[in-house]
RNA sequence: GCCGAAGUGGCGGAACUGGCAGACGCGCACGACUCAAACUCGUGUUCCUUCGGGAGUGUGGGUUCGACUCCCACCUUCGGCACCA
């Protein structure tokens, strides 16, 4: 009898020995296909989470399956190692980040090992590497020479606990919180560094050749914002042009009034004299608004007359010149018209300071409107009245031909507007890339030359949380040459925003010492695109839209080719504490990885995980649960280690047979369809029919069984499939076998169970042999007992036959 | 308010193209093994039942011989966005 299943002393073995040999070592091999299997990168944060191994050993089982396929796959690993925690605990417990971080890189390598994972570890990638954040740099000032890098003051939002700003995709949420921390945010008034992601949301907006979730294109389309519409421009009795955007041009000769931003730099020019006041203290009021008073929607409208008017270009009308802070300067122009009898927002505004409502869209079924008297806006339903000449459009059409109106007469054009806003990349923090550029009095603004670069972070450094960058204090760091006229210069002293060190990794892991360039081009022609990529769906707005704008802007600077980054994404789920709660120290319900692994094996948990949930959704962490695969890879090892001895019985091997290939049939599909619970479901099964099929099968059907089964093991429990495969004395490894056939004719029942429905209803169940025809189907079930007593010599109306399921005969 | 996803036993979940609802597990109950317990193995486990059957996949309708699956309306939960003009 056999030793017991102990993983705790084959698992290291296999794994220093898998090292040993390379066994995941990927190289170009242009004679067979090629498959860039991705799994987002982790934060060194100190240890490894269930939530990394319930991400990575799933996308981990389907590089080893595409492998087992005949594919050469590349399946690489690194870290995203620059970053506020890092910098916070420097601050807490005065060690160096980079100590910090480096340490903690090497403890997670060592729990990653502990996966299992075909990682190819030659290929690791760290972004705090000055190899890699050189790079990092050079990316800067392509995208910088291409005008996609530039430099503005802007109000911008600002977390007042992390001490820099954020991009307006790292604020979350109805009360505007730090994505990082979840303080809520303030704004600012500071240059930054930007790029010009907004060049790109058209296309970003397209989704050709990518097979993503809809759920996640939906968010980046939603973030994105689109909205048609027109721009059209109004002018003040001075002459200046105050152009503005709208929605519904057709509703032009419906505005009453127009409404600036607080901010809006005409502000300061239509404001009469005897209004000064009144809105000086409006706009001071409104400064000191936080944003989510500010933007919360049920709040009174407010406003102030600006003394000053506008006139109309449809209808020459003089409208006043109202400011309010529904308007927002960071959306369209910062400046409305307003239409309230079609607008509900302008609606309540127009009823707080009685100001008129005049329609403009008259359904000609409902009651004629009356601005004096209706109590919300009106829907966009009906004709145009009252509009000039173009009075009687119908409203289908009004935007349209308002539109062509405005463009025949020079007053406007139709314009797109998003609500994108461009990328915020400037980050007030010493642990990041530096930003390679140079300030000089007399040059101005100066990339540092590429020969220059990395530009390397200092390590003697003071971290004084005081909200502008740490390397500002430097006492010689930012101080430098102009690269144009030699001059003395300063340093930009902002590091940059981490997610443009992710956006490009997937590159680096192409050739990670390589030196010429970011990525060596032959790898980058073999491997990209990345085929299958993996991660959270928190980052659908974050760096799944970033790593996409990255990889077009490269594209048209002829850097990265094809129009996409990744062809087909998958987001998992997330693992939650015992208590449904998420996982957190303080809540004392997290579950460490290294403890699992220690009670029951790396096969274990990597096989929990992928049964215990679906996928994409993750739930609780039930420690019950996990059981139930402990005792499956414990019934495994000994009836591998028993085997058979015994006379086969034909049926019963043929039975054996048939559940293997249908088995192969099952994780074949449900691997590609990432549905890696029903995997574990089925190879469950093909071992509970071992079980019960093992005293009547010789060793021939028997060991073709097991073969099967360890092979369709393989992705999913590493370990104990490579010591099983060696116990039966087949060549090693494991891993580097052939994913078993599929043969339909093996898999095909000889006979099934018809079931009998009498109006519907189950009646009988007979078992036929596979195949007969649909009379004889109809016959037999006819003949059954059960169905006599029913049909009680009634005569059926209708019978249907499905061939191989049922017969439903209807009185 | 807008957009999206999801609602199935005590629990996690399965059901491929409209065709046996509850696969596979957990838990529980009973039995075997044991001095005993754990492990392991076996049997049972949606609910109701007069043991014939009846009801049942968030709710209410509809289509169909037949609906977890398709259509309409609604409810709940979760995620995202939100005075976006």
């Amino acid at each position: 009898m056999a030793s017991k299943y102990n993983p705790a002393e084959i698992e290291p073995k296999w794994q220093q020995k898998w090292e040993a040999d390379g066994l995941y070592h990927s190289d170009i091999d242009e004679s067979r296909p090629k498959h860039y299997a991705l799994t987002m990168l982790p934060y060194p944060s100190g240890d490894l989470h269930i939530g990394h191994w319930y991400a990575m050993t799933p996308s981990d089982a389907r590089a080893r399956y595409m492998r087992m396929r005949g594919y050469n796959v590349l399946f690489p690993m690194g870290f995203d190692a620059f970053g506020l925690p890092a910098e916070n605990a420097a601050i807490q417990r005065n060690i160096h980040p980079k100590e910090w971080t480096f340490a903690n890189i090497d403890n997670m390598v060592k729990q990653m090992k502990s996966m299992g994972a075909m990682f190819d570890w030659r290929r690791q990638a760290i972004s705090a590497d000055p190899d890699y954040y050189k790079w990092t740099q050079w990316f800067f000032l392509k995208l910088y020479e291409k005008g996609l890098a530039y430099r503005k003051k802007a109000q911008v939002d600002w977390c007042p606990k992390d001490n820099t700003t954020l991009a307006r995709e790292q604020v979350k949420g109805e009360d505007r919180v730090c994505d990082r921390c979840g303080t809520p945010v303030i704004k600012k008034e500071l240059v930054q560094w930007f790029f010009k992601i907004t060049d790109y949301a058209d296309e970003l907006l397209t989704y050709v050749g990518m097979d993503w979730p809809e759920m996640i294109r939906t968010l980046q389309s939603n973030w994105i914002g689109r909205s048609e519409g027109a721009s059209v421009t109004f002018h003040t009795e001075d002459g200046d042009d105050i152009e503005i955007f709208t929605t519904r041009p057709d509703t032009l000769w419906g505005a009453t009034f127009m409404v600036l931003a607080p901010e809006h730099p005409l502000v300061e020019k239509v404001v009469s004299d005897e209004r000064r006041a009144a809105v000086d203290a409006y706009i001071e009021a409104a400064g000191r608004q936080t944003d989510i008073e500010r933007e919360s929607t049920d709040r009174e409208k407010t406003g102030v007359f600006t003394g000053g008017y506008a006139i109309n270009p449809v209808n020459d009308e003089k409208i006043p010149i109202w400011i309010a802070d529904y308007v927002l300067m960071s959306y369209g122009t910062g400046a409305i018209m307003a239409v309230p009898a079609h607008d509900q927002r302008d609606f309540e505004f127009a009823r707080q300071y009685d100001l008129e409502v005049r329609p403009v869209i008259q359904d000609p079924d409902a009651e004629t409107l009356d601005g004096a008297s209706m109590n919300e806006a009106a829907a966009h339903y009906g004709q145009m009245v009252n509009s000039g000449p173009l009075t009687g459009t119908d409203a289908d059409e009004a935007v349209s031909k308002t539109i062509a109106y405005l463009e025949k007469n020079q007053q406007g054009q139709g314009t797109v507007n998003y609500r994108l806003r461009d990328w915020l990349i400037s980050r007030q923090r010493y642990w990041g890339a530096p930003i390679p550029m140079v300030y000089c009095k007399t040059c101005g603004v100066q990339p540092v030359p590429e020969d220059q670069l990395p530009v390397l972070l200092p390590d003697d450094i003071e971290w004084r949380p005081t909200g502008e960058s740490p390397l500002k204090f430097h006492p010689t760091w930012k101080q430098t040459t102009c690269p144009t006229c030699d001059e003395p210069a300063e340093r930009e002293t902002d590091t940059m925003d981490t997610f443009m060190c992710s956006s490009w990794y997937h590159l680096r892991y192409l050739s990670p010492d390589y030196t010429e360039g970011p990525f060596d081009q032959r790898e980058y022609d073999y491997w990209m695109p990345v085929d299958t990529y993996t991660g959270g769906s928190e980052h659908a707005t974050m760096h799944l839209i970033y790593t996409r704008f990255f990889h077009k802007a490269l594209r048209d600077m002829g850097i990265t080719e094809g129009h996409e980054p990744m062809i087909q994404y998958r987001s998992q789920g997330q693992i939650l504490g015992p208590d449904g709660q998420r996982m957190s120290k303080s809540r004392g319900n997290v579950i460490d990885p290294d403890e699992q692994v220690a009670n029951y094996g790396a096969d274990t948990v990597r096989a929990y995980l992928m049964f215990g949930y679906r996928w994409n959704e993750g739930g609780p962490w039930m420690t019950e649960n996990i059981q139930g695969v402990v005792r499956w890879l414990h019934r495994v090892w000994s009836l591998v280690h028993e085997g058979v001895s015994g006379e086969g019985d034909a049926s019963a091997e043929r039975a054996l047979e048939r559940k293997v290939h249908q088995t192969i049939h099952s994780v074949s599909r449900d691997i590609e369809e990432f549905e890696f619970n029903t995997i574990v479901s089925a190879l469950m099964e093909l071992t509970n029919t071992l079980q019960e099929v093992q005293s009547q099968v010789g060793p021939a059907a028997w060991d073709a069984a097991v073969d099967a089964l360890l092979r369709l093991m393989a992705p999913i429990t590493p370990h104990i499939a490579e010591e099983l495969w060696a116990a039966l004395d087949k060549p090693y490894s494991v891993h580097t076998q052939a994913w078993p056939e599929y043969d339909p004719a093996a898999a095909k029942e000889d006979e099934i169970t018809l079931v009998v429905q009498i109006n519907g209803k189950v009646r009988d169940r007979i078992t036929v042999p596979a195949g007969i025809s649909e009379a004889e189907a109809q016959a037999m079930a006819l003949a059954s007992e059960a169905v006599k007593q029913h049909v009680d010599g009634q005569t059926p109306k209708k019978i249907i036959v499905i061939e191989g399921k049922l017969v439903n005969i209807v009185l």
